[in-house]
DNA sequence: AGCTGGTCCTGATGGC
DNA sequence: TGCCATCAGGACCAGC
């Protein structure tokens, strides 16, 4: 499920059971996920506060006094959260519970390429964990704009879809959103990210945020009880222009949206009206 | 069999 | 020659 909205829309549904209240236990069923998740987490956890739950890119940080969790989602994965003791038993897939005085949250995620990490205080800064310290810039910064993204596409030969994939610039921006972002700006995907002059750099900031700000609106609304109850059919994109309409009609022009493949993942867009 | 929401890692290449 | 940054491809998985 998750590119940028979908972690922010997990975020905001999960604060309330998390933010200022305390982990009771913790569950590990399952601990293979793309990397081992730590043995003695339940020891490290129980008993602590998280006083912020925060995001960073698609990482979601739990902040505690001595340290801070580090979750991913990966491609499959989800957080779900049930007030008290309603919560079901766990199923296949269901890999972690973590057990707040605010409520249960468990971690599902069947292809499990997320992640589930701890990092200690005294290891040093956050901002220095190697998953971290290489990130780029939030879409929503102040500082984000055509020239962030101007500055860091020069003397880059990849495709513009690339490297807004690649997350060194501005991170967040998945498959889908790269695809809707691209379709927004007028650009044409296959363009070298170094071709790109400060004006269509700056359409891009913009459309990047609206994309990501309509999603996560949206998610608001159609993913609400996502997280919480509905389960696993939650996330759906309403409306892509582009994204898995390959030969539907483009809702600009009429032009059959076209699929191409980058870097092993599929792109979809209008050839006629990302000509930029 | 071939596709799917992410991204780290490795090894090859090219510039200074 | 050495040290970078960049780039392509592979890898990790289950489900449809």
């Amino acid at each position: 499920m998750p590119e940028l909205p979908e972690v922010e829309v997990t975020r905001r549904a999960l604060l309330p059971a998390v933010e200022g209240q305390r982990v009771i236990s913790v569950d590990v069923r399952e601990f293979r996920l793309r990397w081992p998740v730590p043995r003695d987490l339940s020891q490290q956890l129980s008993g602590r506060r998280v006083w912020r739950l925060l995001r960073r890119g698609k990482y979601l940080l739990w902040e505690f006094d001595h340290g801070t969790l580090i979750s991913h989602l990966g491609m499959s994965g989800a957080w779900r959260v049930w007030p008290g003791d309603s919560a079901p038993p766990p199923r296949l897939h269901d890999h972690v519970d973590i057990v707040l005085t605010g409520g249960l949250l468990r971690l599902t995620d069947p292809r499990r390429f997320g992640a589930l990490l701890w990092h200690a205080s005294v290891a040093g800064p956050l901002e220095q964990h190697p998953l971290l310290a290489s990130l780029g810039m939030e879409p929503f910064d102040p500082r984000f704009g055509g020239a962030v993204l101007y500055a860091g596409t020069r003397g880059r030969a990849i495709s513009i879809k690339q490297a807004l994939l690649a997350g060194q610039i501005v991170v967040g921006v998945g498959n889908i959103y790269a695809s809707e972002a691209l379709f927004r700006a007028g650009i044409n995907p296959k363009l070298p990210a170094r071709r790109l002059g400060p004006a269509r750099c700056k359409l891009l900031a913009a459309a990047v945020q609206e994309v990501l700000t309509e999603a996560i609106r949206v998610g608001g609304s159609t993913l609400r009880d996502f997280v919480s109850a509905a389960g696993d059919e939650g996330y759906f994109m309403l409306d892509a222009a582009v994204y898995e309409r390959e030969g539907a009609p483009c809702r600009r022009c009429g032009t059959p949206i076209r699929r191409i493949v980058q870097g092993q993942r599929s792109t979809y867009y209008c050839p006629a009206c990302q000509r930029r």
